[in-house]
DNA sequence: AGGACGAGTGTGACCGGTCACATGATGCAC
DNA sequence: GTGCATCATGTGACCGGTCACACTCGTCCT
């Protein structure tokens, strides 16, 4: 390739690496050779010699859930356009050895720069047990992940979580239940938002009943909650759960919204078209991931682009919600 | 790390790749040197000297959607398991631009091998682009995709539309009409198993409505149907389309599966706590990724493993088919 | 005992880029 | 016209593995 440009090698990785140090009609050579040629660099000996390699790779304790997915997409997304390459590795649990071997991996030059999504005990653990010297972002729930010093992004879906808490109270019911989705911290903003909203508006706050991703655990527990003829309002942690309380309910004769309200959280595409269409929490996982590709492109070039911010999350109103009976 | 051995950095190599000649004394000499150390091989070094990376690398023109987004989770699965590295490319669209950048992406050696997500027109033309010397397999529709020599490895939808089919007519009615979801044939193994089914029953066959991933197009198309009286069986591309269709039914007032039975395609999680729950053809996405993998890896080492064999389609009956009103 | 052989190990070159530094060419000031 | 700074380019070493080949033994055969 040199050769076929009548120059050193050298000159070629500075026209690839646009160094301002060669003159326009040498470049002009080079350039031309290289389409000539077809000529690509060789990204592994790329990042053999720079020591990383121009890459991001994802680590995710889940590829097909709808935050996760999203997220994912929107790094890829920028990944691509920012000419990096895109890795995925998954932690399959918050174990130890499952940690360490997402970390080891990760740990090896050419997986690049990481971007840890730490949605959940996973990946908050590979987070905490990365090594300083990798180059890490990191996309987490409302309010980051204690233990690390990495930047992190998330959406603040607290106060979207009290905006749908308030929209069901004021619409006439005495309180609202929770069903929780899995979550790294204890309380999770979504919770947090909701609790703040009953607590301010002097309303009792009713336990909370915990789901995992199976549907059948959220439909397990919108049938204790349908069981209970006082529940007239519920705020599902996600969309799914949503859609699984909503068949117990209707397995047990309680209409949506004519008896119970619900919302749910994610406005999965397609939820609108639900029968009622669901009222839910709108979440930009795709900017969350685009902002940490930015914000890691920043980290590692030191300069400060325009901000790329994701959309806030939002209360998105629809048929699921209404007023209780007799109101 | 050779030295902290007493051996050569050759023997290191040597015990890595596991070859026959090292004395196991010496093996363990490396072996006890390495985890002393902390030692990892530099993947970049490793795909530099072999000449192509230990990855894999999935191209797909999406990864949102359940098909593809399984299939990469089957495949990430397998190749994690395999001690793989796995890297994600997304094609943009079918044209030539977008074709070419990602055939160059995956030409680069530090790519490994690839597997191709030729569910649709993009993923056929990446896998037809792609220079012979790229080792690489194809998760694609069924029967393949015409004009590569590649592995094709598919789930064979034909049977399992047919009977979705043959099902709603032996419920009672009359005819089934068809919404197709984007395919990268023209007539899909979908399609074509409905239309086997209708013709063997000697059935009229109704036009095909299309829609694409957008559900607002599904919910159009279940309009036009919805308008329809005669239409009372509707077999949809995939799960969403069902929903929204079924949408468009309930307002237009025809009740389902009382009025119209729908049937879906995918078996997404959840689909079971639909209101009405969807009758659907479960595909084993996951399985057609991880018998990718297998099917990459007897390519490159050319041993022939117990065969990964991914479940076949099958119809899963629920409660939104039934007979029609009046029989 | 001498030679052939094979097992186990080491040496040198190479993969295709990068970095640090040396060198040659050019421009400007005096 | 000379001196020096600056720009442009080339050279050598290096990143961390791999491959091909050479070498040193100990065995076995005749």
């Amino acid at each position: 390739m040199a050769a076929a440009a009548g120059v050193s090698y050298q000159t070629v990785s500075r026209v690839l690496n646009d160094s301002p140090k060669v003159r326009p009609d040498t470049r002009r050579l080079v350039l031309d050779a290289i389409d000539r040629l077809q000529y690509r660099p060789n990204r592994a000996a790329q990042a053999l010699g720079l020591g990383r390699a121009n890459a991001v790779t994802v680590v995710t304790a889940n590829t097909m859930l709808y935050g996760y997915a999203s997220t994912l997409q929107g790094i890829e997304e920028s990944a691509r356009l920012a000419g990096l390459a895109v890795g995925v590795r998954v932690v399959e649990s918050d174990q130890d050895v499952d940690v360490r071997h997402a970390v080891e991996y990760v740990s090896d030059p050419s997986a690049g720069s990481v971007i840890v999504v730490a949605f959940d005990p996973a990946g908050a653990n590979v987070l905490r047990a990365l090594p300083p010297d990798v180059p890490a972002v990191a996309a987490t729930e409302a309010g980051g992940v204690p233990g690390s010093e990495r930047t992190m992004i998330f959406l603040d879906e607290r106060e979207a979580a009290a905006d749908a808490t308030r929209h069901l109270l004021s619409l006439g019911h005495r309180t609202v239940h929770h069903v929780a989705i899995p979550s790294e911290t204890v309380a999770s903003a979504r919770q947090a938002g909701w609790r703040g909203a009953l607590e301010e508006a002097g309303v009792r706050v009713p336990a909370i009943l915990s789901a995992d991703w199976d549907p059948r655990s959220a439909y397990l527990a919108g049938r204790r909650l349908a069981a209970d003829e006082g529940v007239t309002a519920i705020l599902c942690g996600n969309d799914d759960t949503a859609l699984a309380v909503r068949r117990a309910l209707y397995e047990a004769g309680r209409d949506v919204p004519g008896d119970v309200s619900i919302v749910g959280f994610d406005d999965l595409p397609g939820v609108a078209y639900w029968t009622p269409a669901l009222t839910t929490v709108r979440m930009d996982f795709a900017g969350l991931g685009r902002a940490c590709l930015a914000a890691l492109a920043t980290e590692l070039t030191g300069v400060v682009p325009p901000a790329v911010t994701p959309e806030a999350p939002r209360l998105v109103i629809r048929e699921s919600t209404a007023p209780p009976r007799g109101r």
